[in-house]
DNA sequence: CAGAAAATTCAACAATCATTGAATTTCATT
DNA sequence: AATGAAATTCAATGATTGTTGAATTTTCTG
């Protein structure tokens, strides 16, 4: 019988998810990994071989679970809508729901990676490789799905909007307090409900005003 | 006579917005800086104090000249106006194409500048505080025209648009590659006046989808 | 319980880090 | 040319970094 173990290796993972997405790769040390998860300094590198090996162990935790459900909810969406397809608010719905669903439900450890995915996303050093090996296959799904919704579009014209769209995903789960201090207190960070169902429409009607022709 | 000299102090400055932007701040050596620069390691802590006060010199150089670039904008497009005030397009393109006119003629330190912008602004440490301390009056200043071409706007939905901006904004200067793999090379992130023309009608579709009642 | 394997700890390594005080050079002004 | 200030170099500091091999403990297996 599997017990309800949180065993050492997972205290690392989690806790190198947060200090990750605080503080970047390079500005995290394992001994800061090995403090925060109460474990002894040379485990991670037992566990996960250097550093490096951490990272990508934390990126890849979450990441198989994340596109299972976000291939599930466009499945879905595809299945309710009629021979035409579905929609691009229905796509988009499909692209952005799940991380609601997983984020918003008091799990610190999906906000954590979320936050860690937006700051690799717009890395040099990091996004251009590993958000292409980790979500690429998932998005080119999605871009099938929006041809489709979108016929008459130039390629270019889509592919340059889903970039706008990951774009404000990403800073919108970065969580950086800035639209807190700027809005001063009017728009809250915190509020994720609140951003999906305005990034939903936001995002769809940009879609359309390029693509739909 | 000034003449025409590039100085150690400009070029540590030139070095380390190169190298902040590719790296990141904890990701970068005074070494580094200091070789690349060409010049005695210990010169970048004589002229900047230390290494937090080389990065906020890196980010201030160039965040005057394009606030002042971007009011300008703003002034003509609104003096160019009738009476109702600029439109929504008007004024997101007084926003964006100052960007454009600056990293477009080859100027490498401009382009840096950007990708170090982007950076900063998806990181929770700098994110939050530093965009506020060097942007926020001037992004004030363009919510205020923005409310007035959308009178019926709820703050709130007209802060999140605003920040859906930036994170496309922040995303496509990034420079991180991704649009080129994902593409194909359908799309190429060098290509900034294709971001730009379709930004601007992008984004501008979504403030009026979520603003315009 | 015996023995093997996995997990964890301990202690230390060499390398690199940012910073600084003193010495030296360059520069500008007289 | 003399003088004082600014700029630059040199050399060294103590602290922190990631990694590793050996020793120890825990867990699993027969």
């Amino acid at each position: 019988m599997t017990m309800n173990k949180l065993k050492r290796k997972d205290r690392i993972l989690d806790a190198a998810e947060a200090l990750f997405a605080k503080y970047g790769f390079e500005g995290v040390s394992m001994r800061k990994v090995a403090e925060t998860a109460d474990v002894d300094l040379a485990l991670s590198s037992y566990h996960f071989g250097n550093k490096r090996g951490l990272f990508d162990a934390v990126l890849l935790r979450r990441a198989e679970v994340l596109n299972e459900t976000r291939l599930a909810a466009l499945d879905r969406c595809k299945s309710e809508a009629g021979e035409g397809g579905p929609t691009v608010e229905a796509i988009i719905n499909a692209f952005l729901e799940p991380l609601l669903a997983h984020g918003y439900q008091e799990d610190e450890g999906w906000l954590h990676y979320f936050e860690l995915v937006a700051q690799v996303n717009s890395s040099f050093e990091w996004g251009g490789q590993l958000m292409t090996k980790y979500f690429d296959p998932l998005v080119r799904t999605f871009m099938e799905a929006l041809k489709k919704a979108l016929p008459n579009a130039d390629p270019a014209d889509l592919y340059w909007c889903y970039h706008f769209l990951s774009g404000a995903l990403t800073l919108t789960f970065a969580h950086t307090g800035r639209i807190d201090q700027l809005s001063e207190g009017v728009a809250k960070s915190e509020d994720m409900v609140g951003a999906y169902q305005r990034m939903v429409p936001f995002v769809a009607a940009g879609f359309k005003r390029l693509c739909d022709k």
